[in-house]
DNA sequence: ACACTGACCTGCGAGC
DNA sequence: TGCTCGCAGGTCAGTG
């Protein structure tokens, strides 16, 4: 699933191969996947050229001459970079007809991706209401324990919180447990000065780690030119059956709505 | 104000 | 074999 790593190494990739190119056409096959209508959407597109290209949390940025793009892939968004004569298959929702023989094509299995346009100067500070990025100064241990403060979630959903910090989703939130040697289902109440530290530091650890793996083990795909660094970081807990360390089963528990996967031998309660 | 739940979607695998 | 059901996951609206 796309968290940051995997977002920044789209917003890199599609850097690389679309840079200055201009939007001639877009086709909106799935009105509900943009927040106007797809008469509006078109109209404001057609002409722009992808100036830059940045990441806020998962939110992938797309400024053009005029105009913001962002993007959310939630859970399965894809984008290719295909000729124009190949097949449109039926989990293209968005198609971006650029200048050239090439279409910038947005495929989501599950309809979930969503993409809006905003004013190039649109504060990105507390835009969706997000919190730091996780390499900021801002977000360290003093900032945690303010954050915490009277709050009585478990760790978890803190790390899931998007407005505490941006760009965590499940699989790192569970790996960024496991090396903090802190159970996902501890309350936030019992979070040390020490724990604090150890989740900024692995937080930023392992979410590197990731970026450093996704920029390197892109994939192609059949036919076309696949943009999305499929990486899988060699995971210590999440999905896994037994510890990367001990060798003791994992266990699996529902975390705020979530599955999350420990080791209770390696993890404090 | 905070915390939890369900809706949004589709594909896949387990179980009957 | 073919069906139903639950699960996967990020965000947000709605509820308690």
């Amino acid at each position: 699933m796309p968290e940051l790593p995997e977002v920044e190494t789209v917003v890199r990739t599609l850097e690389h191969q679309i840079h200055n190119q201009k939007i001639e056409n877009v086709i909106v096959r799935y009105p509900k996947m943009i927040d106007c209508s797809p008469a509006t959407f078109k109209k404001k597109l057609v002409g722009q050229h992808f100036r830059r290209f940045d990441r806020r949390g998962k939110y992938l940025l797309f400024y053009l001459d005029d105009i913001l793009l962002v993007v959310h892939l939630r859970m399965e968004g894809k984008f290719f970079i295909q000729k124009k004569e190949e097949p449109i298959n039926k989990h293209i929702h968005v198609v971006f007809q650029l200048n050239g023989k090439n279409e910038l094509r947005y495929q989501d299995t599950r309809k979930f991706g969503r993409m809006e346009l905003l004013p190039l100067n649109t504060d990105l500070k507390t835009f969706h209401e997000l919190g730091p990025e996780p390499f900021e100064e801002e977000f360290n241990a003093s900032y945690i324990k303010n954050f915490i403060k009277g709050k009585s979630c478990p760790v978890k959903s803190l790390l899931l919180d998007q407005s505490f910090v941006a760009g965590i989703g499940n699989i790192y939130a569970d790996e960024i447990l496991f090396a903090c040697r802190i159970r996902p289902g501890r309350s936030v109440k019992r979070l040390t000065y020490k724990d604090c530290e150890n989740i900024v530091f692995y937080t930023r650890d392992i979410l590197i780690k990731a970026i450093q793996a996704g920029g390197t083990t892109i994939r192609s795909y059949t036919s076309s030119l696949g943009v999305t660094g499929r990486f899988q970081l060699s995971c210590q807990v999440h999905a896994q059956k037994f510890c990367g360390t001990c060798g003791n089963e994992i266990h699996v528990k529902w975390i705020g709505g979530r599955s999350s996967y420990y080791c209770p031998k390696c993890q404090e309660k």
